[in-house]
DNA sequence: ACCTATTTGTCCGTATGTATG
DNA sequence: CCATACATACGGACAAATAGG
């Protein structure tokens, strides 16, 4: 599982983390069945505490996309979405996003506004 | 200007409102040279602290979207851009990703990953 | 040009949450 | 679980710009 963390982002690390599964989980690259990293071993590895792992893990469960079990570690129970018609959407609306000059903020700000209703 | 704050969110106060602000200023609902409403006005508005919403206005200042000068407040001096060509893939990849279930989260994220931070 | 009252952003701390060790 | 460091959000006091007489 490949995830990188921003120290100097302004969106929490707990939340860039559980982001970046969540879009793993979606299209397909996390299978449902796959096994995550354990909490320690993910935290070593991106360089974080050991509880901000955990706090993105439980927020993860708390959306029904992975179960949480003692012993053996976080499983992902979300199944795969077909992102094919997506896929394309997304690269050409970054693409002209760019070619406009617009900041990923504003991006995302008109996105969550259409989304919104 | 109309601008709606959801406390409960994950996001910060003031970067929601920073976002919206964005968003009215890229699309022109917010014209270049348009006084903004004064920090204390807004944060009386929205139920929010006075410097939550300076937090914002500074940041968007950084940004070089607004101009800030005590006396006389916040103006637009980001030109609204041309988002024809954009609206039409905004909405048409948000209703794609409804039709599948797809999260707010899960979208942004997969957006993110598109943009490339 | 002056004065001054109001408006406005800036600066001082304080409480809560996030992230770390 | 506790102790520390940093960011967010809040409250009160301050200084500069503005507007009216």
């Amino acid at each position: 599982m490949i995830v990188v963390i921003d120290p100097a982002a302004t969106a929490p690390v707990f939340e860039q983390l559980a982001d970046q599964v969540r879009a793993q989980l979606a299209d397909g690259r996390i299978p449902v069945g796959t096994r995550l990293p354990s909490a320690r071993e993910l935290a070593e590895q991106l360089g974080i505490n050991l509880h901000t792992v955990l706090h993105a893990y439980q927020a993860l469960r708390d959306e029904g996309l992975i179960a949480l079990r003692r012993g053996s570690g976080a499983v992902a129970i979300a199944p795969a979405r077909d992102l094919a018609p997506l896929r394309a959407s997304i690269a050409e609306l970054v693409a002209t996003a760019k070619g406009h000059d617009l900041s990923l903020p504003t991006l995302t700000a008109l996105i969550r506004e259409e989304f919104g209703r």
